[in-house]
DNA sequence: ATGGCTACTCCTAGTAGA
């Protein structure tokens, strides 16, 4: 079973490299990030021609997440308790073939000390008090996303250069890390430990080219599924070539 | 790296992303 992860930065604009991707591929489940659309605009037609029901939480112009899955979803929860009414969509949880699949899109936080950088070390600390009250360790769940965090200097270029700044300051990556205390393991470090291994490259100035990547896509699982976790493949070449996002899917394979 | 790109919008300039 192949989940994936994919913050491909407005699925319209992507559409042609989501769909050849998906046939290249052949995920089971895709969780994607930042779709950029309302529900009625999100081009359902042409995923579900390739056979994915797609559970849809959009949103104009900003964030929007959705899961596309080879079976139907069920128990699904769109609202993060604590969300207003007008909250930012960016959470969507579905249990697919006796898996709960949490897709998240942490906020970005704008600068360290900015009202939205506030907003994201609430966001996580209200996204780990959901997982306290409403499910267990236990069970078969996985956490997947843009989490706009890196954990550690091997998830960046240049630790000394993003030391303290936004996506790897100390308060980030203590939420982050209180969010694992739960009862999660990081699958790509279950099979990996070496540094360089990126998820998201900057537009500007060549970054990619030049390896200035930083790991900030996730996937995150309890022991259950740990156990049946054989590999995860950062799929980078999906950075490249024409009209690519800034992110490259994550696909962790399970047994 | 500090913005050199990309995508969005009651669209040609301002905002946000990471």
């Amino acid at each position: 079973m192949k989940i994936a992860t994919w913050n491909v930065n407005s699925v319209r604009t992507r559409l042609p490299r989501v769909v050849s991707w998906l046939e290249r591929r052949q995920p089971d489940v895709v969780c994607l990030q930042e779709t950029k659309v309302v529900d009625e605009s999100f081009p359902l037609a042409e995923i579900e021609a390739l056979g994915y029901h797609c559970l849809l939480n959009g949103q104009k112009s900003y964030n929007g997440v959705a899961i596309l899955s080879r079976t139907e979803p069920q128990d699904v929860v769109r609202l993060l308790p604590g969300d207003e009414l007008d909250a930012e969509h960016r959470m969507l949880i579905a249990v697919i073939e006796g898996i709960r699949i949490v897709n998240i899109y942490a906020p970005n936080g704008g600068d360290v000390g900015l009202p939205r950088y506030a907003f994201k070390l609430e966001w996580y600390r209200r996204l780990r008090e959901f997982l306290n009250v409403s499910f267990d360790p236990s069970e078969n769940l996985l956490i997947c996303g843009d989490f706009n965090v890196a954990p550690d200097d091997r998830d960046v270029w240049d630790p000394q250069r993003w030391r303290g700044k936004i996506l790897f300051s100390e308060p980030e990556k203590e939420a982050l890390r209180n969010l694992v205390s739960w009862g999660l393991q990081d699958a790509l470090r279950l099979h990996k430990s070496e540094g360089g291994l990126y998820t998201f490259w900057d537009y500007r100035a060549g970054a990619f080219h030049r390896g200035w990547g930083l790991r900030i896509d996730h996937i995150l699982v309890t022991e259950s599924l740990a156990r049946r976790c054989a590999d995860v493949e950062i799929d980078r070449n999906e950075r490249k070539g024409e009209k690519p996002s800034d992110h490259a899917p994550v696909i962790a394979t399970l047994e």
